[in-house]
DNA sequence: CGGCGTTTTGAGAGAGCTCAACATCGGTGG
DNA sequence: CCACCGATGTTGAGCTCTCTCAAAACGCCG
C-alpha cells in the first residue's frame, strides 16, 4: 500500500464517511443554537461565520476559504454559538464531529498539523485584530504589507479595504496617494 | 500512583524538565529571530507578545495572561517572528519545545485540550478582530457585553479600553452617558 | 497632608464615513 | 456594432466620531 501523504488535517476529510455539500450564494450552512454533529471543511468557494448584533449590524467572524474548517472551535463545542452560510456558490466537505475528533485521536501527526492550524489561524486573527486598533489607512496599509502580504489584481482591492476594516473609496485614496508620491 | 488530573495541556508544564523563570516588568522572554527552544507558559502576571512596525508604532499580538501559552504558533516554528516581554513583573514555566511536542503525541487527551484552547483562542481573536471593526464606542461596548463579557470593578475600567481599541477618555464619556440615560 | 493613579470633563483638530456624482471596464443582448 | 447594465474604480464635500492635549476632581495609601 502506497502511504506517500502529508500528514495533514485535510485528509481527515477523505474519509468514507465525508458527504459532499452545494451551497448557492447565501445559502445557510447552518445557524446559531444548532447542535453540532458535523464539522464542515471548505472546498472552493467561501463560507461565512457571522453573527449579528443588537443594533443589526453583521459581525463577520470568519471569511473561510478552501481548505480552511468552517468555526473550528465548533469541534469542540454542542452547539453553534452562531450562524455560517455561503457568500457565493460553494462546496463543502461535511464530517461527522465525532469521526473528525476520532482521527485526531488515532493520529497523531493529524493532532500536530490540525494543532498548527489552529495555532496559525489565531496568529493571522490576531494581527488583524491589531492592524484594526491602528487608526490611519495608511498604518493599516503598511502594517498589512509588512506581514509579507501582496495588493491582488486590480478588480480585488475591495476585499482588501475589508481585510483591513476600512471603506472602499478610504482605500482607493490611500492607493491613490501612494501612486502620487510614487 | 494517584492519576486524577484534568487533561489539560497545563499540566504538561508540571514535568520535571520544566523550568521556572521570573521577570521583572519590562524584561524580555525572547527576541524576533531567537531560535525555538522552549515554550513559555505564563503562571503569574502578564506576558506581551509584540511586534514594532516600521513606523515605530508597538503592536501587541498577545496579552498572554496565567494559563496562556506565550506565542502558540511558534511551537510549530524554528524561529521567533515577534518579541515577547514582560508587561509587568511576572512568572512564567519554560519547557523544551521538543517536550511540549513529545507529550502532545503520547498523549491524545492533552492534544484535544490543547486543540480545543487554540479553538476557542481562535474564537476570541477573531471576535475581537470583528468588534475593532465597528466604529463607535457604543456598538463596540455593547458587542463586547454581549459576548457576555462584564464590566469590572472600577480601577480597572482602563483595561477595557485597550481590549476595545479605544481610548480611555472615549470609554469614560460612553460610560457617563450610559449613566445618564439609564 | 502629599503623591499617584484613576476617573471626569472640556475644546480643538484630524481622519474616515457617508452620500453623491462620474469614469472605466467587461459582458449581454438587440 | 452599439446601447445597456452591473461591478469596480475615482473623486468631491460635509458630518461625525474619536483622538489628542489639557485640566481638574476623586480615591487610596504611606
Amino acid at each position: 500500500m502506497i502511504t506517500i501523504m502529508s500528514a495533514s488535517y485535510i485528509s481527515i476529510f477523505d474519509a468514507d464517511s465525508a458527504t459532499d455539500l452545494h451551497l448557492t450564494e447565501g445559502a445557510p450552512l447552518f445557524h446559531a443554537g444548532d447542535p453540532v454533529t458535523q464539522i464542515a471543511l471548505v472546498r472552493a468557494g467561501a463560507v461565512h461565520l457571522l453573527r449579528r448584533t443588537a443594533t443589526g449590524a453583521t459581525v463577520i467572524l470568519q471569511a473561510a476559504r478552501p481548505g480552511d474548517v468552517v468555526a473550528e472551535a465548533s469541534a469542540y463545542s454542542p452547539a453553534y454559538h452562531c450562524g455560517a452560510e455561503a457568500a457565493r456558490a460553494s462546496r463543502v466537505t461535511l464530517l461527522p464531529v465525532k469521526r473528525f475528533r476520532a482521527a485526531l485521536a488515532a493520529d497523531p501527526a493529524l493532532a500536530v498539523s490540525w494543532a498548527a492550524h489552529l495555532a496559525r489561524s489565531v496568529q493571522s486573527a490576531r494581527m488583524r485584530a491589531e492592524i484594526r486598533t491602528l487608526r490611519t489607512v495608511a498604518e493599516r496599509l503598511d502594517a498589512w504589507l509588512g506581514e509579507g502580504h501582496a495588493l491582488p489584481e486590480k478588480g480585488h482591492w475591495q476585499d482588501i479595504a475589508a481585510e483591513l476594516g476600512v471603506t472602499r473609496e478610504a482605500l482607493y485614496r490611500e492607493l491613490a496617494r501612494r501612486r502620487a508620491d510614487h
